[in-house]
This record gives structure tokens, sequence and C-alpha cells, in this order.
DNA sequence: CGGGTATATGTAGCCTAACTACATCAACTC
DNA sequence: GAGTTGATGTAGTTAGGCTACATATACCCG
């Protein structure tokens, strides 16, 4: 998508593919990005023990023009990642480095993300939530579940008849219901909740759009018909909850931004009526969020 | 909290204020970010039509060691925002775009709380929620609510008591079961939502520990005993969900984080019973996510 | 098995860009 | 109105990135 960040997963995908003594450079990288963005290219070649031009040589081959654009590009990629991961290494622990680790996970996967999303997968996504005479969410174990009633949340904003559904039971039946031109939207974080699978084969057999958000390689994924697909970074802190619900807001309030757009005369009445029914509970009108 | 993401904050703050020459560098520098990480000294000394020298002050001014201490950490504060926001102005909309204005927003009201959130304030606030006899949370109006949701979700699973809920009848009438001991914890984006606010002064007077989480300056922040108040940037985008939900899960997950360390064996063994629970509906096993 | 070619890597030198020391100029003070 | 302080530019130095070339290694084919 974006040049510039794809260097990372770029330098990842060709690790162990290069050049003996590249090799040696890109695994020096990897395991320095903090000092390698402060370095000098003959500080890297001196701690990767190869020469300069091997590293100049290493910056072409990951596209880059040279050593300068390689370390700007780097920078950027690692930018803010790097603050959070660096300051994680103080072990002050306390609650503000605490946060940093969380949004360091959250930015970790939210590139991830984006590298992985092409705009195909979305666009046909947006283009079938669009056209649903009804659309519901599906999503098991509380955080899948979450995100479902959350993307029912925004949708029905937009002048669609939205629900979600977290009941397992409940899920099958309602997919049971559902003909040609409505839309079911499973969400799992692991592509195996066994209600949602089956619910999505339910609605499939009956006509309907079957959309999903999940990770590739899953039954969910192979079942549905437009499936959106996102493989997240493992997350090795256990006592930290998965960023990966964060991102599958991000990719829902994208979804629902799109669908708006697209019918933008609805959507203002329909914010502007929503906002009108909260003007009474709480006295602010401004351009706040509207909802809490 | 972080020198290198404070450079574009001083940068404002310094604006105006600045010696003659310096101040049309620094003029130029905010109104084009993105080529000045790609360009040289003297190119950027010729474009504010200033001497090299003055530009290198300038820098010093900043608190930089020099243009290229200087242009680093431009890149890095910039890397974010620039990235999103130089790809919107791309008229190209579809589906890829608009995820990175969500994110771009997710990153923009991230960058605001790290900087206003301190250590303290949260520290507060993992003291009362892991002493808790029980944790109840409170949100309205499909965001915050959804936030109330997560946090009792995250919290249930460190082993202790929590509900969320999100009517407000009965958020009154769990305020007034609870006594001193008990949390009572209000999520709100407006801090205006009355029966938040209600349910909150009840469970003051009956001596339950009340914490929230929202605006400075609100209602709310003035009744909580500990308060986390974050002022989050106003988003001009009508048709994007704001960012501030996100935001705030992402504070949840730092407070569920701190208590779940503060406790690590406790924690450990919820964990382990929980996903032996799921094993059977998914055959995984391995460190994903717990509970989809 | 050996010569030739292609690829990988290092050496030495060049050039640009960042920085420093110094000079000049303007403004403010007494 | 002269002195002093601070702002700005000029010229020169240095270091770091890059290139051209040389050497070494591996691979292929007869």
């Amino acid at each position: 998508m974006n040049a510039a960040y794809d260097l990372i997963s770029r330098l990842r995908d060709l690790d162990g593919k290069l050049n003996a003594r590249e090799q040696r450079v890109a695994s020096y990288v990897l395991e320095n990005f903090g000092s390698v963005v402060e370095a000098t290219l003959g500080e890297v070649a001196a701690a990767a023990e190869v020469s300069e031009p091997t590293v100049i040589r290493f910056c072409r081959t990951l596209g880059c023009e040279g050593f300068k654009d390689f370390k700007l590009r780097l920078a950027q990629n690692v930018a803010v990642s790097l603050q959070y991961l660096e300051n994680s290494n103080v072990e002050a622990r306390g609650a503000a480095p605490t946060l940093d680790r969380v949004l360091g996970g959250i930015y970790a996967a939210a590139n991830a993300a984006r590298g992985q999303v092409d705009g195909g997968m979305l666009d046909r996504a947006v283009g079938a939530l669009r056209a649903a005479r009804q659309l519901v969410f599906i999503g098991l174990g509380g955080g899948s579940s979450m995100v479902a009633f959350e993307a029912a949340n925004r949708f029905f904003r937009l002048g669609l008849s939205a629900t979600a559904v977290n009941d397992g039971y409940l899920q099958r039946m309602r997919a049971a219901a559902l003909e040609k031109g409505d839309v079911l939207f499973a969400i799992s974080a692991s592509g195996e909740a066994r209600d949602v699978v089956s619910s999505v084969e339910i609605a499939n057999q009956y006509g309907a759009t079957t959309l999903c958000l999940t990770r590739p390689d899953s039954t969910l994924a192979r079942l549905a018909e437009l499936p959106i697909l996102i493989e997240l970074p493992e997350d090795q802190d256990i006592f930290k909850p998965t960023a990966s619900r964060i991102v599958h807001l991000a990719i829902i309030d994208t979804l629902a931004t799109c669908v708006a757009e697209l019918r933008p005369e609805e959507t203002r009445e329909r914010l502007r009526r929503i906002r009108a029914s909260l003007a009474a509970v709480h006295g602010r009108t401004g351009p706040q969020p509207i909802g809490d």
C-alpha cells in the first residue's frame, strides 16, 4: 500500500533469502531497530562485521535508494512501536509504561493489518453492506461478540437494519431466517468458533451474502463468500489483552465510514435525528461524538 | 513523556516566539513536514530563505542536537500522522485510504491520551480495582456501554467479580446496592450522561469507591473519587466514528494488565481454566487470544 | 576435472552535506 | 551617541555516504 510502511515486512520476507553478508546485516538490523536509526553507515557495517558497501547493497535490495533513505524509512516504520517498546525495557513497571505496552501492541497490530488489507477485499465488503436489506453481525466469546455489537451500533446509525447476536443458538436461528439480499457478517479472532462457523454455513445455504472478519487459513475464512482476512502478530504478553479486537474495530469503522460516504444525505439526516434525540439527555450539541 | 514525541508540540509552542529568521524556518517546517523529512540542510535553508546556520540554530532551539537529529525526530514524530494524512489528500477514496483515516484518528487520539495520562492517576485506579470486593462498570449509548462490557469481560478473567450494566435504571439500582469496598466504574465520552452521573452520586452516598473514565471539566469528572481524565482531539470527519472508544479500551486494557500483574498466580490459574473451557469448542490450544 | 563466467564482497578514493569559527550588522542601553 | 549584546551570514572543515574498481568465490558447462 504505502512504500514506507512495507520496509519491515519486506525485511522479514527477505530474511533468510539474502546473500550471506547481507543476511548478517538483516539479522543485525532486525535485532537493533532502535540503534540503527541513529547509527552511521560505518557503525552499522562495523557492528554487522561487513563492509560499508555491503550495507548499502542491503539497503538497495530492500528497495531503498541508499543508506540514508533506508534509515529514514526505518525510522518512520519503527517510530511508534519503537517508542513504546524501548520504554517497556525500563523495568519501571507501574501504569504508565503499561499503557505504552498496550498502545505499542495496538500500533504493531494496526501496522500489520495495514500491510495485509488490500483495497479490493474491503471494497467488496462495502458493496455488499450498502446493498443489504438487513445486516446481522455475529461473534462469540467476549471480544468478537463486543465487536459484533459495536458493528451493529455503527451501521444502524447509517439507516441500515443492523443487529448483533452473541447467543450461539440464536445465531443459527437468525442465519436460518436469512435470505437473498440479507448479509451475515461473522467476526471471530480464531476463525473456528463452532456456532459462528455453522451459522455461516446455514446462511450460505439460504442464499444470504456471508462476510467475515477473521484469520486467514481458518474454517471461517474458507466458508464465507467475502472474507476480510488479517493475520495478526502473536502477542507474548499473556497478561495483556490482545490488540486484535482493536484492529477489528478499526476495520468495522472503516467499513462504516465507506458506507456512510456512499449515502451522505441519508446518513447526515440519521445523524441529525440521533443527535436531536440525545440533546434532551445531556445539553451538549456541538460536533461531539454521537451517543456518548 | 518521551522526548521524541514532543517535537511538534514544542514547535507549535515556540511558534511566534522565535527570532525573526528562525521563525521563518518554523513556519516553513510547519507547513512542509513531509518534504522537510527528505530535504537537506541546504534545501531547507533555501526554501525558508535563510542561511544554513540559522536552520541549525533553529534545530538547537527546539532541543535537538543538530539538523540531522532534528530530521530524524521529525520523521518519527510525523511518521504516522503524515502517512495517513497525506494519503487522505489523495481523492482516491475507496476503502484503503479510509482505513488510513481511521488508523490515523486512532493514532492521534492515542498520542493525545499518552501525553495526558499521568501514572499516578492510573496507579490510584489500579489500587482501587485490585482491592475491590465487586466491580460494576457502567456506560450508556453504544460506545461507552460497549467499553463497560469489555471492561467487565477483561476483569472477570482476572478472578474479580465484575459486571457491566448499560440500562440506565438498572445502573442506579446497582449503584444503590453497593457499599464500602465495592467499586463503581463509570465510562462516558461526554461525561454528562444523566443516568451515569446519578449512579455515581448514589454510589458515593453509600460509601462505594467511584472511578470514571471521561472528559476533564465534565460533571462526571467532578463527582468521581478517582477520575481518569482525557481530553481527546475533536474529529472533524463526521462520517467516521470517533477514536475515543478505542482509547478508552486501551486504558481499560492497561488497568486490567496492571491488576493482572499484581496478582500473577491467581491470574495465570484463571486464564488456564478459561482456556481449558474453550479447548472443547475449537481445538486450538496455543498462545492464542483467549475467548475468540 | 578445469577453465570461464557470473556473482558476492571488499578497498580506496571522491563528493556532498552537516557543522564550526569567525565576521558583520542591527538593536537596545546608559 | 558610543558600547554591548544578540542576530545573522560567510567561508572553511570534517565526516559520512556513495562509487568505481579490484579481488575472491561459487557455479556451470564442456
